[in-house]
RNA sequence: CGGGCUGUGGCGCAGUUUGGUAGCGCGCGUCGUUCGGGACGACGAGGCCGCAGGUUCAAAUCCUGUCAGCCCGACCA
């Protein structure tokens, strides 16, 4: 049972004929599209491209967008939260005031009006709510306060792709919170959640909810909803065991106890020439310093990686992070615990101003804020207290045997920036972990104060004091899910829509050139209007049954009605389009039986 | 920003190596036949061959430059 909602005001346009209809589907894929959802938009007449990353919905596309962002406006408004609407086009000054405007760097689009002001066109509007509540709040008896917009938004992505998925225009609701208290952020936050999964639910893909890094936001506690996709751009780890799941880049790698080492003989430089990598050192080891137990492997190494921090402010300071040399340092994941400081290569020229690096050889006595490079040294948690390494001792041909970690150098921090693989151990349960790929569709998150703290929004508390408000911010991609639907739905013949936000609910074809078909079609159409369905109704004369059949399943309609040959024997033929099981169903009782399929 | 590929009627493509009056399929129009799985015939409409220079008697084709698109990577709610 699906109750659709649906304004009575619109059931006099509920027939669309295909005869009329501004479509034109391709018998071929288009050539500049790749994946599914693009692929299948495009060919079925959804959607144009206009310019890179930007996108002109058609009528077909333009109902399916318009479903999708209903769906998300209901359940906003059904759990209390008040829409309003910003302009994309925005001034400078408050975003100049959140630092925004230097650290969202190349990806904003500005203008300048012609007097010389700068403008943008809003990527977010944390920093335009915010704003608005300062402007008309200053009592905690105003809140909690919950407000949403559908708003166009605007990012200069370094490279569009993938049709409606990654777009430079795209279309978002956004929503905001403002709490007094830290309880009171949580428990906006919780009532996003549970909005957020009816709101999946109902939009009728399949998803996950992970853990999730704060990103550009900024703020702490914070979730992904990621529709399921092979092909995504996201990739996030679960449990095979409990119910962990996690973006690879939030992913805790959890800090093994403190082991003793009160039986590691003191720490030894070694000759180990030519050694220069992870690979020709332990081979080396293997021959030179064999073990009683078991041969040496690049888990027993402590690599020592060297990146140039970029903070938004333009300055560059070098990082080293030292994890076990069987793991690769993940840049996703590095980059995501840095946010917004960018990450760049540590090159020859860097080597060079930091004559104390012996590069293949570098060990942790050379690094850490305390020693001669002053480069801060962040390690991977895997490099507890008491666990034991072989690393570099600073000069060429020579690396460190036994080196303690917390007996012999202590590090400046931790850093998760080493890679997640399947099968490592879930920071919940201790079971193996997997990975698996996803769109992000939703993204919720606690702010705190950032912004109210920025922007000075304050108001007074019962005590009659000034107190900061905390903020929540979530979003969902609404142009982004009407792709990650198709994409989550569609077989070789085409797309294959959920109902709830098809473009139509019956597909109604008449084939043949029998006059009496297309009488019964139209007949049946405005039966089906008459209920409250919506209807596409093939009417076109002289096309070919075949081409109506590949039409429809490119198309995608739940449900596809087709009035034809059986006429005669006073049937007509209902196929549903995804499982393709097909019934005849006698004329009369066509429109009840349709309403029906439709409504169950 | 790096790597790869591609720009030729609305869509998909050939033609470029070896310069010589722009082609094919689909789609579109008219007429006729056909009508349950992308029908057939006939006749049509539609193209500054991405753009700008250059070479040449002659350039889609050769040269130089430039712009754009797609994919991979970097980057990115």
């Amino acid at each position: 049972m699906c109750g659709r909602g649906k304004p009575l005001g619109s059931l006099a346009r509920m027939i669309m004929r295909m005869s009329t209809l501004f479509v034109r589907t391709l018998r071929e894929d288009p050539a500049d599209a790749e994946v599914p959802s693009h692929r299948l938009l495009v060919r079925a007449g959804y959607i144009r491209r206009a310019a890179p990353g930007v996108y002109s919905w058609l009528p077909l596309g333009f109902k399916v967008f318009r479903n999708v962002e209903r769906i998300v406006r209901e359940e906003m408004d059904a759990m209390g939260a008040q829409e309003v609407h910003f302009p994309a086009l925005l001034p400078r000054e408050p975003y100049e005031a959140s630092g925004r405007w230097t650290e969202y760097g190349d990806n904003v689009f500005r203008l300048r009006d012609r007097k010389g002001a700068d403008y943008l066109l809003g990527p977010t509007h944390e920093e335009m709510f915010t704003l608005l509540v300062k402007d008309l709040y200053s009592s905690y008896k105003d809140l909690p306060l919950w407000i949403y917009q559908i708003q166009t938004k605007y990012r200069d992505e370094a490279r569009p792709r993938a049709g409606l998925l990654r777009g430079r225009e795209f279309v978002m609701k956004d929503s905001y919170s403002f709490d007094v208290s830290d309880e009171g952020l949580d428990a906006s936050y919780a009532a996003h959640r549970a909005a957020y999964i009816k709101t999946f639910d109902r939009l009728g893909f399949d998803y996950v909810i992970v853990k999730a890094t704060a990103g550009a936001m900024g703020g702490s506690k914070s979730e992904e909803f990621l529709a399921t996709a092979t092909n995504g751009e996201d990739t996030y780890v679960r449990c095979t065991s409990c119910d962990y799941a996690a973006n690879v880049e939030a992913v805790q790698v959890p800090t093994p106890a403190p082991v003793a080492y009160d039986d590691v003989p003191a720490a030894h430089a070694e000759a180990t020439p030519d050694t220069p990598t992870i690979e020709t050192l332990v081979d080396h080891l293997n021959e030179k310093f064999p073990r009683d137990d078991r041969p040496w492997h690049a888990g027993d190494t402590l690599k020592n990686v060297l990146v140039l921090l970029r903070h938004p402010d333009g300055t560059r300071e070098p990082l080293a992070i030292g994890l076990p040399g069987d793991r690769e340092v993940d840049e996703k994941r590095l980059g995501g615990q840095l946010e917004p400081i960018e990450v760049e290569p540590f090159d020859e020229a860097q080597f060079a101003k930091h004559p104390t690096l012996v590069k293949g050889y570098i060990g942790p006595d050379g690094l850490g804020e305390q020693s001669e490079s002053k480069i801060r040294y962040l390690v991977d948690p895997r490099v507890s207290e008491g666990t034991r390494w072989v690393t570099g001792a600073n000069i060429e041909g020579s690396h460190v045997i036994d080196l303690v970690a917390g007996r012999d150098f202590t590090p400046d921090g931790l850093i998760e920036a080493a890679e997640v693989r399947d099968g490592d151990a879930c920071p919940n349960c201790g079971e193996a972990l997997e990975s698996a790929r996803g769109i992000e569709m939703g993204h919720i998150f606690q702010l705190g104060r950032k912004y109210a703290d920025a922007l000075d929004l304050k108001v007074l508390d019962e005590n009659g004091k000034l107190v900061t408000v905390t903020m929540g911010s979530y979003g969902i991609g609404v142009s982004r899910a009407v792709a990650a639907i198709a994409e989550n739905s569609h077989d070789d013949l085409g797309l294959v829509w959920p109902r709830e936000v098809a473009p139509a609910d019956v597909h109604l074809v008449a084939t043949g050139k029998d006059a009496a078909v297309f009488e019964a079609a139209a007949k049946l159409a405005e039966d089906l209007e008459a209920q409250g369905l919506t209807v596409l109704y093939d009417d076109r004369p002289k096309v070919s049954p075949g081409v109506k059949f590949k039409d429809a399943e490119l198309i995608g309609v739940p449900t596809i009605a087709v009035v034809g040959k059986g006429l005669a024997d006073g049937v007509i033929e209902v196929k549903d389009r995804a499982t393709g099981e097909r019934e005849n169903v006698p004329v009369e009782g066509a429109a009840a039986h349709l309403v029906g399929v439709v409504r169950s």
